[in-house]
DNA sequence: ATCCTTCCCTAACAAGTGTTTGGTAGGTTA
DNA sequence: TAACCTACCAAACACTTGTTAGGGAAGGAT
């Protein structure tokens, strides 16, 4: 005799993505702790407990929600890293496949933002820390050839830029909503153009 | 006979500031809600219950943080606003005081990034929806004097500047760390120069 | 007609939550 | 010495939390 036995139900697969969006979106609206799972059940039309027939915990939740936007995440910028584009080109498609993610996966990318420091300390979550360490070494790589090829201005410190670049993009998730006036590609082409040229003008 | 009495206790004011200083550690580090008045006792070497010989609530707690720290980041902004400076002056002076309070109230600062939107829907913190809308205000009023003087580039959409740059500089505060390598005015001189010029070398 | 699968409900649980009440040790004042 | 004040503890409260167990309705397959 096995030692445990799940028992023996199979939940369709939409099913769970519908209400993980719908929980993505109250997790991104209320934040991850003080959204209850009633709440989450409230907006799928449902009682609290029939969510665990889906689900095996409200942890499982957001940990589906970022594994698979980090996953999809990857894929677009793997791409474009093995693409073998010069340093600026290189930023560019980084930070529009950024904003096209955060277009894609807005809640998602909220809860990312709010709770990722949070949750990368506990083992369950390693990926999101492992991924931090891969986002740094993409971005400060890049940044780093385009100094020595002298694309990039040598005399600011890198780390900060990085960092003031990163944290840029990824906030955008707070207040863009899908749908709205600009494109992603449009949101990208201007933050490309104050990050690389500036806001003033030369006099 | 008054509808209602206060017991009459008279907590000194002093370790007051102390235990605030602490629940605003924790308050940043964990998150307002993933944050039991447990834990804050357990930070300020007390038990739970004796929280409330100096509070009358958690709410209220966090309620002093950010009203404190929102009192002295707008007596630092109207004396720059006041000060009459012309426009790119008035962005240096506002980023390099802006970064100036995250050294001062970093903890202060990492709960308003993280709860402010969430905790300005209830009539007790009005004043947070009062302060961003006074922020915005001022940045993007500065911002559009610059464009119309030709301090600024006039082809960029206003207000998406002003959001990119309002969020890079407080975002800072869940990366900073007091005695760090840079002081405020360091990153706020490298920021400046990252916004105002762009990174890229002129070709 | 019977069985099985999918999906949800009802009802409860144990643990943890913010908060209150009454008490008390130690210092200051009268 | 007595009264008082500050700052905390001990113990409980009412409520909310995530989670579980058992049941049942609907529909397709046999």
């Amino acid at each position: 005799m096995p030692t445990k036995k799940k028992p023996q139900v199979t939940p369709s697969p939409e099913r769970r993505r519908e209400l993980l969006a719908t929980a993505a979106e109250v997790f991104a609206a209320q934040g991850y702790n003080a959204t209850t799972v009633r709440k989450i059940a409230d907006a799928a039309g449902m009682l609290a407990g029939s969510l665990y027939y889906h689900f095996d915990s409200k942890e499982s939740m957001i940990d589906e929600i970022l594994s698979t936007f980090l996953t999809e995440l990857w894929d677009g910028y793997d791409a474009v890293l093995a693409a073998g584009l010069g340093p600026r080109e290189t930023i560019e498609a980084l930070v529009t496949e950024s904003f096209r993610e955060i277009d894609r996966h807005r809640a998602a990318v909220a809860i990312y933002q709010k709770e990722s420091r949070h949750l990368a300390t506990q083992p369950r979550f390693q990926y999101l820390a492992d991924s931090q360490q891969k986002f740094e070494k993409a971005w400060l790589g890049t940044l780093e050839r385009g100094v020595a090829d002298k694309t990039f201005r040598a005399d600011l410190d890198i780390r900060l830029t990085y960092r003031f670049v990163r944290d840029t993009v990824w906030v955008a998730a707070s207040w863009y909503r899908p749908g709205g006036q600009h494109s992603p590609e449009e949101i990208a082409r201007q933050y490309l153009s104050m990050v690389l040229d500036g806001i003033a003008l030369d006099t």
